[in-house]
DNA sequence: AAGAAAGTCAACCGCAGGGAG
DNA sequence: CCTCCCTGCGGTTGACTTTCT
C-alpha cells in the first residue's frame, strides 16, 4: 500500500530506554501532555519512533501504573475476562487499573498460562485439555473450570449473567467480536469456537460507589458500596464514544462508557 | 562455582482501522 | 470513494535474571 515507514529508522535508537531519554519524554508529556505520538520524538528531542515513544510512556513511565506483584484476584479476574474476550489485552487491561495490556499478556503468557496448564485446562480455550477437548463440546463442568474448582466458576453460556470479583458483566451491546481473532498464535482448537455455548448477551458491570443498579440481574446482591453501573465495551469493540449504542440508551443514568482508565481511576 | 536451562519482561514489528484531505 | 497518516493492538523477539544441575 506504500505506507511510509512510522519513522526514519536509520536515525533512530532502538532496545532499552535510557534514564534521560526517560526524563525527556515525560518531561515533554508533562508539560504537552499526550498524543501526537508521530512528531513527539522530534519535538522532544528524542531519537526514537513515535511508536517506541508512546510504548515506553504507555507501559512503563504513566504516573498511574501499578507495579509489583498480580493478586490472586487480579489471576481470576483476567482468566474470567480471558474466557469471555479471549486475547484481547488492552481489553483485560481496562479492567485492571494500572496495569497494561503488555504487562497482563506478558504475566499471561508467563504465569497464567502455565498455571492453567498444569491443572489440565487449555488456556485458550478454558477447557480441560486433549481428552477434555472431545468432550468440550458438552461445556465445562464447574468444577474444572479455570482451575477454580471451588470459586466462581469461568462464566458458562446459560448464564444470563456474571459476576466476577471486580463486578464485570458485559453490556447487550459490548459482544466480544467472534473468535476469529486472538487465538491465532498459540495452537489450541481453532476449529470450534472456543466457548461456543457461552453467552455473550452479558451486561458488563462495575461496582461504583456513587452508580445506581443497573439491572436487577446485575444488582442480585449489592452492598452499599457495590452499587453498579454499566461498562460499555463498545469502546473497544469499535464504537467511539460519539456513537450511540444500545448500552447508552438503555440506562444512561448508569452508563460509563469504557476506556483506558484515567490516573485515580478506579472501577 | 560454573555452565545450562528456564523464566521474565521490555521493546520491536507488522497489521488493522479510523479519520482527514 | 480513494489514499495516506496516525494510533493502537496483539504477537513475537531477545536481553537479562533466576534457578537448576
Amino acid at each position: 500500500m506504500g505506507r511510509s515507514p512510522c519513522c526514519e529508522k536509520a536515525h533512530t535508537n532502538k532496545g532499552a530506554w535510557t534514564k534521560e531519554e526517560d526524563q525527556r519524554l515525560i518531561a515533554y508529556i508533562k508539560a504537552h501532555g499526550e498524543g501526537c505520538w508521530r512528531s513527539l520524538p522530534n519535538a522532544a528531542g528524542l531519537l526514537r519512533c513515535g511508536k517506541s515513544c508512546r510504548l515506553r510512556w504507555m507501559n512503563y513511565l504513566r504516573p498511574d501504573l501499578k507495579r509489583g506483584n498480580f493478586t490472586d484476584d487480579d489471576d481470576k479476574l483476567i482468566i474470567k475476562l480471558h474466557a469471555l474476550v479471549g486475547n484481547k489485552w488492552s481489553l483485560i487491561a481496562g479492567q485492571l487499573p494500572g496495569r497494561t495490556d503488555n504487562e497482563i499478556k506478558n504475566y499471561w503468557n508467563t504465569h497464567i498460562k502455565r498455571k492453567l496448564l498444569s491443572r489440565g485446562i487449555d488456556p485458550q480455550t478454558h477447557r480441560p485439555l486433549s481428552s477434555g477437548n472431545a468432550a468440550a463440546g458438552s461445556g465445562l463442568t464447574t468444577s474444572s473450570t479455570a482451575g477454580f474448582p471451588s470459586e466462581s466458576p469461568v462464566p458458562r453460556l446459560e448464564r444470563p449473567a456474571i459476576t466476577v470479583p471486580a463486578n464485570v458483566l458485559f453490556a447487550p451491546a459490548a459482544r466480544p467480536a467472534p473468535s476469529d481473532d486472538g487465538y491465532s498464535s498459540s495452537g489450541g482448537s481453532t476449529d470450534a469456537p472456543r466457548c461456543p455455548d457461552l453467552n455473550l448477551d452479558l451486561e458488563l458491570s462495575v461496582g461504583l460507589p456513587c452508580s445506581p443498579p443497573k439491572t436487577p440481574a446485575a444488582a442480585s446482591t449489592p452492598t452499599s458500596q457495590q452499587q453498579r453501573t454499566t461498562i460499555c465495551l463498545c469502546y473497544h469493540l469499535g464504537v467511539r464514544s460519539g456513537e450511540t449504542c444500545s448500552c447508552k440508551t438503555a440506562s444512561p443514568a448508569a452508563f460509563r462508557f469504557l476506556r483506558p482508565l484515567e490516573e485515580g481511576q478506579y472501577i
